[in-house]
DNA sequence: ACGTTGACTCCTA
DNA sequence: CTAGGAGCCAACG
């Protein structure tokens, strides 16, 4: 059977718990990956109506300049940089990510695909 | 059914 | 580096 009216919702957050431990995925890409490229600002809703008892790693999920979540959620951006880095995430700062070594999954980086490099 | 809104993203100055 | 604006898509009142 299939989804029909949640399965935008249900898609994205699929995809969340999809993203593996130690990793990050940005907005984007879930939106993307869940079959709803663009609508990258939806899945921030999405996220903000996650409830902590579905189990969703919801603090992988970052914005594609890596910087984390408004204070508002996880109850301040300390408290999801301590979950990322305890998974194993860097940081180049205290609020930004080491994207290029963490995002999820390496065919979706953003634009910086130099095969030379 | 239309207009607003949002844990976004990209581009320009 | 910060600030502002436009584009994007689905949910909500």
């Amino acid at each position: 059977m299939i989804e029909m009216d949640e399965a935008f919702f249900d898609r994205v957050y699929d995809q969340v718990r999809a993203v593996p431990s130690g990793t990050v995925c940005t907005y984007g890409t879930i939106a993307r990956l869940a079959g709803y490229e663009g609508a990258s600002r939806e899945v921030g809703v999405a996220m903000s109506r996650v409830q902590s008892a579905w189990n969703l790693p919801c603090h992988r999920i970052v914005n594609a300049k890596g910087t984390l979540a408004p204070s508002y959620a996880f109850g301040g951006k300390d408290r999801q940089r301590h979950v990322l880095e305890d998974e194993g995430v860097t940081f180049i700062d205290d609020d930004t990510i080491d994207m290029d070594k963490h995002v999820w999954p390496l065919s979706e980086r953003p634009r910086q695909m130099s095969l030379f490099d």
